[in-house]
DNA sequence: CATCTTGGTCAGTCATGACTTACTGTAAGT
DNA sequence: ACTTACAGTAAGTCATGACTGACCAAGATG
């Protein structure tokens, strides 16, 4: 439900440019977008998608709200690269030996 | 040029499943459109995205080509995630102490 | 050589989603 | 209570790219 999704929402430049600017620390939504090209709405749709793949945790406060990156999502997407990496290097190996038939 | 080129080759729901059916080992582009609910072009156009995003290798064998996933490509994702992950977890560290109020 | 198989390319269509402006809601300050 | 600051939502526009059918190139096979 989450790792695939994660991927997806990992490949906007505006979502991977917040996820970089995310990287230093929590920060609310207006110095987000303060930091980028594209509008405070903007930055509030990518948040929720970041938020919705499990990228993203919010902790309100008043009327900030700061995000920050959720190490169990990225660790998600970690483990999935990993058996994926398994079973390139197997196939690799099996064809290095000789193709199966 | 490639990092994070791959995630967003990834994010393609039709790529993911050419990118899990070759888990199992290199298959020649017809037998990879056989197995998929889109046309025999639309596999090569992705291929193509996938090979250029460096996920994938080509041996041609006469008209055939295998395709394959490359152990290289996805290591270099793995990297970008673990960095990614070391910087979410520091972060988190640093809000864990911060906050508490 | 003729032809069949395999697969990449071209041109065009269509849907998805990224973006903006305007609006609404909520908490804090005066 | 009024106002200001911060942020999510709605509606609409527009560009990107995923897909298909038709075409072309190259190696194998008779």
């Amino acid at each position: 439900m989450t790792d695939q999704d994660a991927i997806a929402a990992l490949a906007d430049p505006s979502r991977r440019a917040i996820v970089e600017a995310l990287r230093k620390g929590a920060q609310p939504v207006g110095q987000l977008a303060g930091g980028l090209p594209i509008s405070r709405p903007a930055v509030s749709q990518h948040l929720k998608v970041l938020s919705d793949a499990g990228l993203l945790t919010c902790t309100t406060q008043g009327t900030r709200r700061l995000y920050a990156l959720s190490p169990d999502g990225i660790a998600a997407l970690r483990r999935y690269l990993d058996a994926l990496w398994d079973d390139a290097f197997a196939a690799f190996s099996d064809a290095a030996k000789g193709e199966p038939e």
